[in-house]
DNA sequence: GGCTAAGATTGTACAGTGTTTACTTAACGG
DNA sequence: CCGTTAAGTAAACACTGTACAATCTTAGCC
């Protein structure tokens, strides 16, 4: 019986025997904690905690903790898979489409955490913010654009997007009370004619 | 000659002689911190360094830093005198009119900054956001509304609110190329009837 | 005048934060 | 078997917002 066993399994230091998950593991707890509180709300030491590591270790796989966030993020829908729906149904009614896959993103709290924690995160890390701007126009709207065939696609898909976002931001962080409280349907109703426009309408 | 001197003028601790200025100095230096650096990253300490004081003064002052938010913006307009300008035309053009007031305010840094700040702060602090709905809901729009006279005149309004905070976002947060680049004229003129339509049109 | 309550001001300390550095241990390629 | 690299921890750093106590001034009252 030596006072501390001179050469014991599972030392608290050093490198672990066998293949090693953890960087992966660390990626999952990150996507979780992000998702449910956000990303100021969400420490580097509660990753590693939840992760059952020490927090330098999050420092040491992923550098820092925007980079982290970048590499944890996971799209709540596909969009190779659903741009193309969009356009099932022809140019006539897009806009309406539109309007439901966005409202539908929103109203559920499945696909909206994830897009509010890069909104929330972008308004003071401005790679968050490029990330988001990044992953809706090259990903969602540049191939919708492209079908769409419309004159000054970049304008037209800025302001779309646009109206899009600020309807997330009235309904679920500022609570304007017309919104907030409006059934998905007639927020719907109002959107599509205005998104029609923005993506095939005339000026004027 | 004492090692310290006993009982001299400006002593470190302690109440300073004469009236003092100082509540309204640290809300001067946290107005201009807070629109410069935004919410995050203004510092408690920063602020009371500006204005030459303890940071704990700043607690003692005001309580907490939301609160001092609270108290340090100063809003870029008076609605008193903004609003009533956009009816003197008549409903007929209060679309256009409201986009330019919009428009000019996101694109001048001296107005942007101070409403983006509560909207950063919003994002993590429903007490910023809940502020920002306040002003813009019953100081700006209610009126608004009323005179209008539409039907639905909450929902309306969010949904107007929406489409400039939508915009403001962006063209300055995620800097959609399209929006970003584009001249303001090009933007209001694309804002103009969308504006008009959710304030005074019919659905459909 | 003196006394006392309230207000102004600082210093210190606490429990956090993201990140850096130093150290140990295991795996891998020669 | 040796050197290098990667995985892992512990401790510390430079911060943050805020709570608390101590000190000093002013104002009001007797």
């Amino acid at each position: 019986m030596s006072p501390r066993t001179p050469k014991t399994k599972t030392p608290r230091t050093g490198r672990r025997p066998g293949n090693s998950t953890t960087r992966e593991d660390i990626r999952r707890a990150a996507s979780e904690l992000f998702a449910r509180r956000g990303y100021e709300g969400t420490t580097m030491r509660a990753i590693a905690a939840k992760a059952g590591v020490d927090a330098s270790l999050v420092v040491h796989f992923f550098g820092n903790k925007v980079n982290l966030l970048a590499e944890s993020i996971d799209w709540p829908f596909n969009p190779e898979v659903e741009m193309p729906k969009l356009l099932e149904g022809g140019k006539r009614d897009i806009g309406r489409r539109l309007a439901e896959l966005a409202i539908r993103t929103w109203d559920d709290t499945g696909t909206r955490h994830p897009v509010f924690t890069l909104l929330r995160a972008g308004m003071n890390e401005p790679e968050a913010a490029e990330m988001l701007r990044k992953f809706m126009t090259e990903r969602l709207y540049a191939p919708l654009m492209q079908r769409l065939g419309s004159d000054q696609p970049k304008l037209r898909e800025g302001l779309a997007v646009s109206q899009i976002v600020g309807v997330g931001m009235g309904r679920y962080v500022l609570k304007f009370e017309g919104l907030a409280e409006a059934e998905s349907e007639e927020v719907i109703d109002w959107l599509a004619p205005v998104l029609q426009r923005y993506l095939t309408g005339k000026l004027g």
